[in-house]
DNA sequence: AGCACGCCGACT
DNA sequence: GTCGGCGTGCTC
């Protein structure tokens, strides 16, 4: 990629304007340079002097697009005189408006430097420059020149128009590359870039059109309007599993790409999506580009600039693809918009969906949020009448719902030391001597949670975290799941020696395994959590097992509960159905309701009837009934009523201030000043301090500040104002976390 | 984020 | 007398 040298000394500095570059490091806006007029535009990658040392950064717009109410103050400018000239633009696309325009967005709303979202956009740019790959052609150099051995003929017979590699020719000639290292030295062999193939297929919009009922071909039709309507609009698409949500939407996809347009589409985690990409596959005909942050760094910049070159029409992708340079983006979808994996909750701290929505309202293309189990957040703003409200109502393919049954864990206790109650472990034998397949669901990976010394009460903690350490018996070694802090298990009890005396508590799936296999001796098990498939196509391997029925029962965390297609699962056990409810979390209900009822999809979508049995202490709490009852909408109503009152999101606005230093005094002693400074504003309450969840996380004490607004009130001014004064000691810092999703 | 400057402890 | 610790501050 050549470079463009604008700072030729010769010339006039008359001609030089004034312009702004964003670069990807923590100041509060972009920096002012000089550069020829006419020859950098808004969007232009450039290489600028900072200090001694050269930055990549962004031509930026000179005013911001950001809405007045939230955005930082501007500082005045500096002389012109007293500015630096641009060194060279890079030549690659520049970034689109949109995207531009999206970074200030995000950054205003996060309160986080813009150069800090610039970085997430250029990352990839910059992760490694594009270095060709080269090949042998023949060269100039005449023949009578050099003695020409069998080898070296060898060598040069195998040689066509297109260039070859050296192990690539070496192989075909059966010669070494010292030959033709020795060939290149004489002139017979030139070096000419191998032309990259296109690596993104065109999908076909008809490759395969699917047969539609008349309910989806309906929805599928108003979905298509709104591709076609070539404008910003939100629809939530709910559907219950099974019900051929990705097909609809799909058709969406479909009449995107007949205009020629580009889609994002937004999945929670990576995990699920070679699933997805091959039903992209069947319906388009080839596969979808795939983005997310760990993307080695050559298919990242490829795919990056297949992007930036309209070339990939189709990128599915987690979070971090809201940020890929789409020049023509004309459809966004939320896969699973309820899940919570769509916050990013370090470095920058954006909810995914969210930020999905103003970036197609900024790209003026309409967005489409899709789930079975839609959050409040997204109800809300159906009946607010912001987002439209499409509802796929019957199970495709005559499939019916699952019968959700509780399991009274207080009249039907298990043995004592086990964990499943003789009900289920019952109803699990009947589905095995049926040949079909059952699943075991707990979302806890490990052997316990906690381990305790049956003779002093001490129990093992994480030493930087305020956190049990979880003990992990395939490992031998008890393991922290929020530092990643691992220790042996030790023999003696740390605090009063005693020998023999740590006991487990709890479950994790490693002892419901143990449980399982003293149980069902001759069922085929299979395990499925995140640590025990540690690769994509480990993952995929498993879900091959279970569909070609070489497994029989299936032990998993929440990674099962993802839309994988299980046809001969007719039987699901949730373990602790009562987990997700502790802990005094605002969305607790709402999460563990639609955790289980996803659970619950993956019974008996085939012709064989699932049934699911929820084991629990809490029977009549309202999760379980909504879950039984298989009523999601009465349960949402319900738990909107309790949040609105409060001003709870999503009736009010949250923000949370976390914060954080080495000593706990100090972190009381920053808290306290802050909280002391708190602004007074009618209808605004600032909750704490109070000990985060976690007080102590990776060794930092950590107190959380809460402040809750109406609607109608943007939190961004009055946290600028609160902190703007406020000075913090180098080992003290302030997170702000708008719009926070875990309270852990 | 880098990379400077700057002011206090153990060494050729 | 210097080398080097990382605290504070600036970069258009």
């Amino acid at each position: 990629m050549a470079d463009t040298i604008l700072d030729k000394p010769e010339r006039q500095r008359e001609t030089q304007t004034r312009i702004s570059v964003l670069l990807p490091l923590p100041f509060p806006g972009p920096l002012d340079y000089l550069a020829p007029a006419d020859m950098v535009h808004p969007g232009d990658i450039v290489t600028v002097p900072l200090g001694r040392r050269e930055e990549i950064g962004c031509v930026w717009d000179t005013q911001s697009a950001v809405p007045a109410d939230f955005a930082p103050s501007t500082e005045p400018a500096i002389d012109i005189k007293r500015l630096r000239a641009i060194r060279s633009k890079q030549a690659s696309t520049p970034l689109p408006q949109s995207l531009r325009r999206f970074i200030d967005w995000l950054a205003a709303y996060t309160l986080t430097p813009p150069g800090l979202v610039l970085a997430m956009a250029i990352r990839a740019y910059n992760a490694q420059a594009p270095r060709p790959h080269l090949g042998w052609v023949r060269g100039d150099a005449a023949l009578a020149d050099l003695r020409i051995t069998p080898a070296r003929q060898r060598v040069l017979d195998s040689l066509g128009n297109a260039p070859r590699t050296t192990s690539d020719l070496a192989a075909a000639a059966d010669a070494s590359p010292a030959v033709i290292r020795g060939l290149a030295a004489a002139g017979m062999l030139r070096e000419m870039p191998i032309p990259v193939s296109a690596p993104f297929g065109t999908p076909d919009p008809n490759f395969r059109t699917p047969h539609l009922s008349d309910d989806q071909e309906s929805v599928a039709t108003e979905l298509r309007d709104a591709v076609d309507a070539r404008k910003y609009s939100a629809t939530l698409l709910e559907g219950v599993t099974g019900s051929g949500k990705t097909e609809v939407y799909l058709e969406a996809v479909a009449e995107c790409l007949r205009q020629g347009r580009q889609i994002m589409v937004l999945l929670p985690e990576i995990a699920l999506s070679s699933q997805w990409t091959d039903r992209f596959a069947r319906r388009f005909g080839v596969q979808p580009a795939i983005w997310h942050s760990d993307l080695g760094g050559k298919r990242r910049h490829e795919t990056w600039r297949a992007v930036s070159l309209g070339q990939a029409s189709v990128v599915v992708g987690a979070r971090s693809a809201l940020f890929l340079p789409f020049p023509d983006l004309g459809l966004i979808i939320v896969d699973e918009e309820h899940e919570t994996a769509f916050k990013q909750e370090d470095g920058v701290t954006y909810h995914g969906r969210d930020m999905a929505v103003v970036r197609a309202r900024l790209a003026n293309a309409p967005v489409v949020l899709v789930s079975a189990t839609p959050s409040l957040e997204s109800l809300a703003n159906v009946e607010s009448g912001r987002y439209r409200h499409l509802t796929l109502h019957a199970r495709h393919g005559g499939a019916v719902l699952p019968e959700v049954a509780l399991v009274d864990m207080r009249a039907h206790p298990p043995e004592r030391g086990l964990f499943l109650s003789p009900v289920l472990t019952e109803a699990i034998d009947q589905t095995l001597e049926r040949k079909e397949q059952a699943m075991l669901f707990l979302n806890r990976r490990g052997y316990a949670p906690l381990t305790l010394c049956r003779a002093c009460g001490y129990r093992m903690e994480c030493p930087n975290c305020s956190a049990w350490l979880v003990e992990h018996r395939a490992r031998r070694l008890l393991a922290c799941h929020h530092c990643g802090h691992t220790e042996p298990l030790p023999d003696l009890c740390p605090n009063c020696q005693a020998e023999g005396s740590l006991v487990p508590i709890g479950p994790g799936i490693e002892r419901i395994l143990e449980e399982s296999r003293a149980r069902f001796p001759d069922a085929r098990i299979l395990v499925m959590a995140s640590d025990t498939l540690g690769s994509p196509q480990a993952t995929a391997e498993a879900v091959r097992q279970i569909s070609h029925r070489e497994v029989d029962l299936i032990i998993g965390t929440q990674i099962v509960a993802k839309g994988w297609h299980f046809p001969h699962l007719t039987l699901v056990g949730v373990v602790d159905a009562d987990l997700g409810l502790g802990g005094g979390d605002l969305r607790a209900a709402e999460r563990t309701v639609q955790l289980l009822h996803q659970v619950a999809g993956r019974a008996g979508r085939a012709e064989a009837p699932g049934r699911v049995l929820l084991q629990s202490y809490l029977g009549e709490h309202p999760v379980m009934q909504a879950l039984v009852s298989n009523d999601y909408r009465a349960f949402m109503e319900q738990e909107a009523a309790q949040r609105r009152p409060g001003f709870w999101p999503p009736y009010g606005r949250l923000a949370a201030l976390i914060v954080s230093a080495t000593t706990p005094e100090a972190a009381d002693a920053l808290a306290r000043t802050i909280g002391e400074h708190a602004p007074q504003i009618p209808g605004v309450q600032i909750l704490g301090p109070a000990p985060a969840p976690l007080a102590i996380l990776r060794g930092r004490h950590r107190r959380r500040l809460l402040l809750r607004t109406p609607r109608n009130l943007a939190v961004q001014p009055i946290l600028r104002h609160w902190l703007a004064g406020l000075r913090t000691a180098s080992q003290e810092r302030v997170d702000i976390d708008i719009d926070p999703v875990s309270f852990l």
